[in-house]
DNA sequence: GTTCCTGCAAAAGATTTGCAGTGAC
DNA sequence: GTCACTGCAAATCTTTTGCAGGAAC
């Protein structure tokens, strides 16, 4: 039900990365921590909120902004925005997990894809780019099958 | 001063797609038609109005939002986000004028580039994706070489 | 004359900030 | 005990909506 590998790794690893960078561990920043280790995708600054109220470990949505910014300033977490009028949070895997996103314009579905030759290609390009590059974003948009039948 | 293609060129078709559409044309509407034909980059709501209000041909804000979601609706134009918490807009041409987006996370600059090797790429690529694509983005984020100089 | 286009003002959301209390070290 | 972390409430900013007057057809 969840992906195999980089889970609970990707918390730990979150939170040995905050301390080192002097941060102290609260409750509501663990559970965010926790929270994001599981997903394979990307999250709202509201679905957090959300997901976390429903395991009845509350965190305020003014914390949750507070975090995602911590986190990514440590580059443990990157924005990413699909057109819904919000920003999205996921968190950073370099190696397996690193994906890019199709979104469907009608239903807003978001799905999560990879492409080997296409991440090749990114990394070729960049190095030629007028910009120390640190991170790439694609985001394609259309319709998804369901929405493309009807 | 401005790219030398496709300009006047623009704002004319999309004049005519909108009258096809069946839109009436206000004088609002072709202001910010001519204002985002000679564009390059991409827009926010706000650079376009500031950038009308200095030509003397002040819009309403709501009206921008309005016109542009006009725009989107018959693809004139292509919704951009990159990070910096508003959209963009940017007119859509075919072939010559497709861009991507280079931003540096320090200073906020967004530059454009284009490669060809990886629009073939992503062609293929999305040939295969459980997806009818309509349009595709990249984002490619960093340090421009003046901040990562300092 | 009818229907669309616009501006203005108010509303709705998302995100940020100020402040005070609690908890980590 | 000090300073970071958190929640709450207020503020800010972007985007959307309602409504009324004016313009296009």
């Amino acid at each position: 039900m969840t992906a195999p590998t980089g889970e609970s790794t990707w918390a730990a690893e979150a939170e040995r990365a905050l301390s080192d960078a002097g941060y102290r561990r609260g409750g509501a920043r663990r559970a965010i921590l926790e929270l994001l280790g599981e997903q394979s995708c990307a999250l709202s600054a509201v679905e957090i909120e959300h997901a976390l109220t429903s395991r009845r470990r509350e965190v305020s949505r003014a914390t949750v902004y507070r975090v995602m910014d911590e986190l990514e300033e440590i580059a443990l977490v990157q924005r990413v925005e699909i057109g819904q009028g919000m920003v999205r949070y996921e968190p950073v895997r370099h190696g397996p997990g690193h994906h890019h996103h199709l979104v469907c314009d009608r239903c807003g579905l978001l799905q999560p894809f990879t492409d080997d030759e296409l991440e090749r290609t990114i990394r070729r390009v960049s190095e030629r780019l007028p910009l120390r590059v640190s991170e790439h974003e694609i985001v394609i948009h259309g319709a998804c099958e369901t929405c493309a039948d009807s």
